[in-house]
DNA sequence: GTGCCACTTCAAGTCGACTTGAAGTCAAGG
DNA sequence: CCTTGACTTCAAGTCGACTTGAAGTGGCAC
């Protein structure tokens, strides 16, 4: 596979697809001249990138799940510890979206005169909300 | 108050304080000399600007969310939408926090043999996880 | 054989939200 | 009055994950 189809297959983009191999992300069979040739197992490699990123993991976090030979090598505490993240993560979003919902809904003449409001901006005031930074779908 | 007392009292730092007034975000009553002198109202000015990004809207977004007055003029339909947009999210979140869960606890030698785990690697590739990116708390 | 253009490399740019550094000002304590 | 150091400005740097642009190469249809 050329690296256009692999872009197609996985619906990255090609200069995507080089930095990720620059990174030590995916690794080129060989070469057709210059051009990289892939073996269709870079999809599902991809596939694990996608998800790892989704969860939440940088790229460097996710080039430490792969072994030297390629295989991956996901410690399951690792993944205990990001389930948990998100946990806390989902927490903090309800009570936003509670929060958001409840505004939008109040029928006080202005925000700051409703006290479920007042307590929202109290809570993020206060830290008590403010979540860690998740990653973005590569959606154009 | 001083850019140090405002500070203080608001947990950012003085310099994200100027970058704030800069982008028009907050404002200054007047100067001593050099100095910036603030009215104690900019602290609820920076705890709704606080809890804006917390749930997941830009600076830019926020400070649309002012009128020239200075008043807060935010759109209950943009509360609505944002809502929405969590609860989305966390949904999401949701499923990519089980996947991960059970992948901690999976008893298959490698996690590429568990069924769930393929499932949820089937999924972020298809693109149906991946969210929109969250803001940070400023913990340093 | 030859021309096209999809591929290549490498450096630099982008975006958001700030931070950092250098150089300068000045309010206030002694 | 004078020093001190907290404040000021402005430009540039940071971070992550890529994208973009310029300049070059070579596979493949004709």
């Amino acid at each position: 596979m050329d690296i256009t189809e692999v872009a197609k297959r996985s619906g990255m983009p090609a200069s995507a697809l080089r930095f990720y191999e620059e990174k030590g992300l995916i690794r080129a069979v060989g070469r057709r001249g210059l051009r990289r040739v892939f073996d269709p197992g870079v999809l599902e490699r991809l596939a694990l990138i996608a998800l790892g990123r989704s969860a939440g993991f940088s790229l460097d976090e996710i080039a430490r799940m792969f072994a030297p030979d390629g295989r991956p090598k996901i410690d399951r505490k690792l993944l205990a510890r990001k389930a948990r993240e998100l946990d806390a993560t989902i927490l903090k979003l309800g009570a936003m979206r509670d929060g958001l919902k409840h505004a939008a809904a109040c029928p006080a003449p202005s925000h700051m005169e409703c006290p479920t409001f007042r307590r929202l901006v109290g809570l993020a005031a206060s830290g008590a909300i403010g979540d860690r930074g998740k990653k973005a779908a590569r959606r154009k």
